[in-house]
DNA sequence: TTGTTGGTTAAGCATGTACTTAAGTATATT
DNA sequence: AATATACTTAAGTACATGCTTAACCAACAA
């Protein structure tokens, strides 16, 4: 699909690189700034900056900038809805095997 | 980061795109024809195959031919592991939470 | 055997993504 | 006031993605 973006989109994508998940699981421990942010990888720093541009279009970061330091900090809120969206998919299976067992059972009985 | 993507890569670059994750929600209802998983996305079927093909290379879904039509279902164990990576993180935060707590705990008594 | 259904393969194209380097701007520090 | 720090902006480039159409092939069905 060409452009228009919804928010799980805009999740899923800024969760499938490798490095913004490295940002995410850093930010899960606590806030961090920018240049902590980007210690850990092999990359120029507006290189950083463009990921943690993904990570906050998708609205699963948030930052706020105090004199020269930026601080991110995870929403989690936003990730909960990433999250339900799988658990949905599972719940639609469960209540499929479900309906599937009572229909296995009334044929047993009658 | 460029190529070599991991299967996490693969899962959640899967479930950015509407289309696809309309896929796996219709499979989360049951198995299905290719041309079924087609029907309600308004683009060509060689478009549905492609996007299939994503699905299957994360390991999301899997597929058998038999005569000439192809099945495909979900491979729940691989969604799980998205699944998973995203609770690790809340996992992670939560910990964080106790040991604020904990430290809180201590300053209070003494 | 001729046609139809269900899918597959290949090639091409427009757009998006993940970087890079170079240069710039505030906010500390000395 | 001069220097360093912590980003920020802009522009360019290589490669990946999401489609398309056209042509093809292997089951069935009539």
């Amino acid at each position: 699909m060409l452009n228009q973006q919804t928010p799980l989109d805009l999740m899923f994508q800024a969760l499938a690189d490798p490095s913004r998940r490295t940002m995410v699981e850093r930010l899960s421990r606590g806030p961090a700034s920018v240049s902590e942010l980007a210690k850990p990888l092999t990359m120029s720093l507006p290189a950083v900056v463009q990921h943690l541009q993904v990570l906050e279009a998708s609205g699963l970061v948030r930052s706020e900038k105090v004199g020269r330091v930026r601080t991110c900090h995870i929403d989690w809120a936003a990730l909960q809805t990433a999250e339900d969206w799988i658990m949905d998919r599972r719940k639609n299976w469960e209540l499929r095997l479900d309906r599937l067992g009572d229909f296995l059972a009334e044929q047993k009985k009658g």
